[in-house]
DNA sequence: CTCCGTGCAAATACTTTGCAAAGCG
DNA sequence: CGCTTTGCAAAGTATTTGCACGGAG
């Protein structure tokens, strides 16, 4: 196992976990999704490695949503929708992206910043919620 | 005052304190702005009110920044600047609207969801951070 | 031996809530 | 009087941290 190059066979199981799924989980979902399988599981261990993988460059976050933190292992630059209702968050997919270096360049010079990254969520009701 | 038209004193003070800077505040903030003045108020009472004040639409989230929730009483769509370092927050002028009902309609169809708004911020440094 | 990673529990930090008292029309 | 608002303190929830132990090189 590739030790010594930053992943603990834990570490490797919560990043799996989040890689394995579409749903953006919380903390809380990777644990419980771990759990039965790795039973001697912390939760603190579940938060810490969150943390060191997006250190690492290797997670990022969606942002709080319903009071948790969710998280995405798809490092590309794509806007996500999240259902007011039930809390689901979906990949918006863009052909495009909405902003290139360009954009960013005239917004930071516009407001006199350095500009490094962005985010774009969309709000609204997704199909599984009634109107 | 025009009471019953959903306005007590404080929720007033509250709402005019948002409204009075532009440093998107958190909820602790307004809390020690009112304080002097209103040496009755209760942290509490910032928290339902700010509550009340985003159901009724007069008041807004710029989300969870280092912790703690930022508000702004600007109900204009416009973009966010977020400095990683300091967590202050900065409007952004935009000339035109990066998305408008054809863009939410083309994403919502495209996704099966129906999107009712949406949320852009920058993150980078700003320019009275050290880089 | 030395580090890094971890369980566990305690500690934080922020926000919400229950309740009785107070305010307003 | 009836409904809204509030202070206060307690409760709630999510996340972080201290510490001592355990495993890998």
């Amino acid at each position: 196992m590739q030790q010594r190059r930053n992943f603990s066979a834990k570490r490797e199981a919560i990043y799996s976990a989040l890689a394995s799924t579409k749903i953006h989980p919380s903390v809380e979902w990777i644990y419980q999704k771990l759990k039965p399988t790795i039973p001697d599981l912390s939760l603190g261990t579940v938060y810490r490695n969150l943390n060191v993988l997006r250190e690492m460059g290797l997670v990022k976050s969606v942002g709080v949503v319903d009071g948790q933190e969710r998280f995405d292992s798809d490092m590309s630059q794509h806007p996500h929708f999240i259902c007011t209702k039930c809390f689901r968050v979906i990949d918006v997919p863009v052909g495009r992206n909405f902003f290139d270096a360009n954009t960013y360049g005239y917004i930071s010079d516009e407001c006199g910043v350095k500009i490094q990254s962005h985010n774009l969520t969309f709000y609204g009701v997704c199909n599984n919620c009634p109107k």
